[in-house]
Order: C-alpha cells, then structure tokens, then sequence
DNA sequence: AATATAAGCGGACCGTGGTCCGTTTAGCCG
DNA sequence: CGGCTAAACGGACCACGGTCCGCTTATATT
C-alpha cells in the first residue's frame, strides 16, 4: 500500500522511461518536420528517429494528429507568451484597439506560417481547446477593456473565426487576396464589431 | 479526322459506360452513407456496392474526400436552390436583413446536419471552392441590398467564418454552446456589420 | 461489318496510420 | 539484494486509401 494517498485522481506520474521516450518522440519528430517538411514525417520514420517502437509512439501520442499538435504546441507557447509579456503593440502598454489590431495581424501571420503543421494537427478539437481558447480568452479582454457591450463569447468567436487556417487557406490559395487585403478586412470587421 | 473541331479545349465527353458507373457509384456512396454512416463507408466497400473495381472508383473521383464533397453536394444543391428560389425569408421576397439573417440561420443547421459528410469531404480547397464561394456571392448581394460599404468580399467572409463546421464543432462538442446563443450571437454580429 | 484506337476497367499491390499482445523493466517493498 | 507488479515497450500485424498496368470495350471511321 503506498505511503501517500493519491489526492482526487492524479493522472499518475509518469515512469522515468516514458518521459525520456517522450521527450526523444519530440524532439525527433521536431528535427524531422524541420528538415524533410511535415508531409514527409511518417509515424515509423518519427519512431525510428527517436529509436522507440511504433507502439511506444502511439502510446505517448494518441495518433499522428496529436503528435502534430504537440510539435505545433511547441511554438504556440512561445506566441502566447509574446502575447502576454512582449512588447507593445502586441503585448501591454498600448491601448486596447491598438493591441487587438495587433493581435490580428500576428495571429494571421502565425496561422500561415505554420499552415502545414496546422492542416496535419487536424481537427481542432484535436489540437486541445487549449489553443483556441487562449486566443478567444484574450480578445474577450480586449473587447471588454474597449467598453464593448453583449455577448463576448461570441463576438470574439466572430473575430477569430476569419482567422481559421481552413478560411485562410480558401482566401490565400484558391482566390488569391493578398495578406494585406485579408488585414485590411479584418481591421475593418473589428472597428465595425467595436464601433469605434 | 473529326468532322467537327474541337472549339476551345471541351473536356472530352464522358463515355456511356464511364458515365453509368460514376452513376453507380454515386448512388451506392449515398446508400452507405445513409445506411451505414459516413465513418463505415470505405473506399473497397463503395467499390463492391456499385459493382465496379477500385481502379474505376478512384478515377471517377480523385479520392475519398472528393467522392464524399459528391455525395454532399447532392444535398448541397437542393439547399442552394431554396435559396435562390424557395419560399420567404430564406428565399426571395422577404426584405434583406431578414433574408440574411434566415440564410445564417438556414446554412448553421444545414452544416450542423451534414456535420460528418463535411469532416470526410475534408478541406474546403477540395471540396472544390463552388459551395462556399455561392455562399459568399450571396451574402455579398444582400449586403449591397442593404447599403453596406467597403470590402464587400471580405465582409462577407467575416460573416461566413463563424458557421464553418470548424469552428460549430468547437462551440457545440467542445464548449457546449447552445444552438439557440450560436444564432443569436450571429444575428447580433450581423447587425452589428451592417450598423442595422 | 471490320478495324483502329483511345478511353475505360479492375484488381493485385504498396505505404502508412493504428492496434495488439507477449516480453521487458522501473519502482517499490521486505 | 531479490522478488513482485504494474507500467511501458516494440514490432508483427491489420485495414484502408491510393496507384499501376495489362486487358477490355465503346466509339468513330471506312
């Protein structure tokens, strides 16, 4: 019988080996989708990179799709982050409608830069809500230090929405618009939504 | 040597027996989707029903999500005449902001009810730019209607976004929203777009 | 009707994502 | 330190999407 009992339901540490294989999963799977582009990564080449079993892989990641979102998570922190404590416009110090603006416009430019690694995360209820509700937890702020009235939720929803790689990826590759267009339209539907 | 020549490039008329099949396949896809359920419905299985090898299926459509985008749009179609030419407010008849906000309204259940069909037909690039783009066309014609100024297009994809399944998903599996709050944050975005 | 020919056909074959299960090993306890 | 158990491992195995290529057949032409 163990010493302490396990408050609630701890998810259980992980054994020593499995965080190594873990980390080893990773950091391979990150070497390859920088090297030979994510199309290119299959689930035995990432296996055989990091020098574990196929089955070992799937158990860490439940499948490709969240390994993705795992090597994709990886620069996403580093964006939040930036979000939070960088420099204005994007981070505090400049006003509300200059931030959100901002804010936009780094998300837009992020979501294209990582579109192949995106489109393979897949689904996003796949790539955790986490992602997706940051962003949507930060423009509520913003819209509610810009006195913004009604259902914010939604509104930010509304505001994130166009931001989507699947809308991005019609406009961009299949119509053409150029990014400063897609700004502009954005810029546009914010200071419609805020009334400024 | 033909007797008629070719005017421009005509893609070449499908053969009778080419055309019957593509016939049959579609017709043995639908069967299964609706027996069986997207998810059940392989490629081998499809193949089988119609009476056809895999070779033929895969010519006829490039692949899976092209032949479920077919199986869509037979549903697809039928929604974009009611909207052309059905009965008020979706269709013609009814003053435009109440139009605009029937189709919102309209196009959320008809995504919500084709849910799975649209996950397997995948990415919108694939499931070739008609649909979304008649949407687009359509709600930018109401925003004329209605007096709306400036980058009617982007407008009408910000307008869009927010009924993609991609995000629907989100807001109904993951976060539990309830359809009723969907539509009346979308009525409230909408009003707020064209300062109603 | 006979012939030519390009379009169409089908199913063997392949790569990849994902599962399963017999074997190994980390972590704990006496 | 030796033994025990649950967790983790790994690779054989399977299913499904997608390709390939030698054979068949619709259609046009005479």
């Amino acid at each position: 019988m163990p010493h302490l009992l396990p408050l609630a339901d701890e998810p259980a540490p992980e054994r020593a080996d499995a965080a190594r294989n873990r980390e080893a999963i990773l950091a391979a799977a990150l070497r390859l989708v920088r090297t030979q582009g994510v199309g290119c990564v299959t689930m035995d080449t990432v296996a055989a990179e990091a020098g574990v079993g196929k089955g070992t892989l799937f158990r860490r990641f439940e499948n490709r799709e969240g390994l993705m979102a795992a090597v994709l998570n990886e620069s996403e922190t580093a964006w939040q982050a930036s979000v939070i404590s960088g420099p204005p416009p994007l981070g505090p110090g400049a006003p509300p409608l200059e931030r959100l603006l901002a804010f936009g416009h780094s998300r837009l430019r992020t979501n294209l830069t990582h579109a192949e690694l995106i489109a393979a995360a897949g689904h996003p209820g796949a790539r955790s809500a986490a992602a997706l509700s940051f962003a949507n937890m930060h423009v509520r702020y913003l819209l509610g230090e810009l006195g913004v009235h009604g259902d914010l939720l939604m509104l930010a929803t509304a505001l994130l929405a166009p931001l989507e790689m699947v809308v991005l990826d019609q406009q961009v590759n299949a119509e053409h618009i150029t990014l400063e267009r897609i700004e502009a339209g954005w810029d546009d539907l914010v200071r419609r939504v805020v009334r400024a």
